[in-house]
DNA sequence: CTGTTAGCGCATTCAT
DNA sequence: ATGAATGCGCTAACAG
């Protein structure tokens, strides 16, 4: 016995009204007289008809999907981003299909290219890196797109995220502050215009408010992973640093353990902040001063922006920099 | 200038041949003369022709896309697993519809609906808990689902995970030869048959191997989150045990912080081993020993299982057990 | 190897 | 308020 897909077809035959009529009460037109609105409903339960949303998206160009694309679900803080996307978008009865793309562009590329197959409605990009075979590919495109918790260095593109730059400043200002002289500078790849361009705008410009020296030996570029913060602490311990700044939760953790273990004492001999705040930043000993972003309000608001833009709203303002804080706890001084 | 959307049948006519002969071309069919395949293709290039998934999925009955119920991507242990059915669908050109259900059964209801309406060809579940209503959903469907890093306590649906039975009756035993008297056991819901029913079994085999009495009050059991695991170690602290089994590696943590910051010695005073063996085992300190469960591979081996289930394929193993190992790091003696 | 013909299940004019 | 007709873009027999 086949799965006997019953159709909008099949519920109006056996209503007595026609497909169009079936079509209004699943969609809640509301020019149905109410009695046929009822007679419809109840045939509807009692073939347990299920409207089918292929065919749905096919005739009316809009698939109620939204594609999401991320390095890696992994990564704490790009799942508590696609968190906060995903419930908003359940909200607006939007489904979320969601793409690992790791650092490769190519792979990006691809993915992309699969959402758009798609016919997804709308797509929030997490990357952080873009080059411009990418930002082409976004241009080209009349599906809208936001960034989330990235921005494009070109200011192309939707975005919603936190002011990096002011954040990176002010927590290397906070550790010079307390008398380091030499603050290391550690993130992910450079290429990616968050770490790139806007942490290391933020961390120079500190400096040069300070009247330091920039020394590109303090600059620290790592795999995003806790075993990568391990690997590059002793390089960061012979460095003459006496504190850094940590562009990520899990590397910093990495770099909290490798210098502990190689005897250097936190904060005493060296002061670390973090980047995003996730439970990593309090599980470990001493805990993770860091910087806190609200992860799952950039992907909600995110989405939220993405559904006006699939709307086709006026919105004001295209980059969105959510306020950001600071929370100091056991691994700086003061 | 609106977006012209160009399709299969804008490439044929401007090849000078049928949409079928485009349509062959498109799927890699080999029924193409090189030639005229040659033509189309650049027909496909000049034109910028991307095919339609929608209409495709529409006129084939497959969608290629696939729907993961979990409960939070935000937990490390579903993340991983996330990864792994999205590499292996990614390998097989799928993609996936991911959804949080968090824990209530209508929220996972309601998303299994949205995943069948979308047509899905396959979901993959792994939401713990599962009440009849659910079972049911699942039993109506003709749609393959596989359950990832649970059982479905009937055995009814297939499943990849590992011995969660046995993996909890190791763990437990060894906790007992290093000469604990008092062994603690704490999870998340009970109501969750990996909880409740397998994990919870393996709990009281353990006792009864070592002819120990089953005691009620050494069952904790509490949410799955770094901080509810702070908040149930003082209890854990006053129940007398001197030892315990976790759940879940961010609930270990907890406790493992919340019983040092009481002043209780890990492991001198208390031992702790945990359940995923995800990089928060290795950032606190001490360290914790834990169950290894290849997340990732049960993540792909479940996708892997799914594809065969779609197929139509003869599988012979409904029910695959992974092999799982015990790491033991600081919060263990010896 | 290639073309013709039907739908897939539904939303949407346009009438009535 | 409701029905009839059309087509969304593509795959899948079936011919030839």
């Amino acid at each position: 016995m086949e799965k006997q897909t019953i159709t909008i077809y099949d519920v109006a035959r056996e209503a007595g009204v026609s497909m169009a009529t079936v079509s209004r009460v699943v969609n809640g037109n509301p020019n149905v007289k109410p009695e046929t609105r009822k007679k419809v409903d109840d045939v509807i339960a009692k073939l347990d008809y299920h409207p089918n949303a292929v065919a749905r998206g096919l005739a009316s160009k809009r698939s109620t999907t939204i594609g999401v694309i991320l390095p890696d679900v992994t990564n704490a803080f790009f799942a508590s981003l696609a968190r906060g996307i995903d419930d908003v978008a359940a909200m607006y009865k939007y489904n979320i299909i969601m793409e690992n793309s790791d650092e490769s562009i190519d792979r990006k590329l691809e993915v992309l290219e699969n959402l758009l197959a798609k016919q997804v409605d709308g797509v929030i990009y997490m990357g952080n890196s873009i080059d411009d075979r990418l930002r082409d590919a976004f241009k080209n495109t009349k599906t809208p797109i936001v960034f989330a918790g990235s921005v494009d260095d070109k200011k192309a593109m939707p975005s919603v995220s936190i002011d990096y730059k002011e954040a990176v400043k002010n927590s290397i200002s906070k550790l010079i502050e307390t008398g380091n002289k030499k603050v290391a500078f550690v993130s992910g790849s450079i290429e990616e215009p968050v770490n790139g361009k806007y942490r290391l705008a933020g961390y120079k410009a500190a400096l040069k408010d300070n009247k330091i020296k920039f020394d590109e030996s303090l600059v620290f570029e790592t795999a995003r992973s806790y075993d990568a913060g391990i690997k590059i602490a002793s390089e960061i311990a012979s460095s003459k640093a006496t504190a850094a700044y940590v562009s990520d939760d899990g590397i910093a953790a990495g770099v909290l353990n490798g210098l502990t273990d190689l005897g250097v004492k936190i904060p005493e001999d060296f002061e670390i902040i973090s980047s995003n705040n996730t439970d990593i930043t309090k599980m470990v000993r001493p805990q993770l001063s860091s910087v806190v972003q609200p992860m799952y309000d950039i992907g909600a608001v995110a989405m939220r922006l993405l559904t006006k833009l699939m709307n086709g709203e006026d919105v004001d303002e295209r980059n969105i920099a959510l306020p950001f804080e600071m929370v100091f706890r056991q691994s700086t001084k003061d």
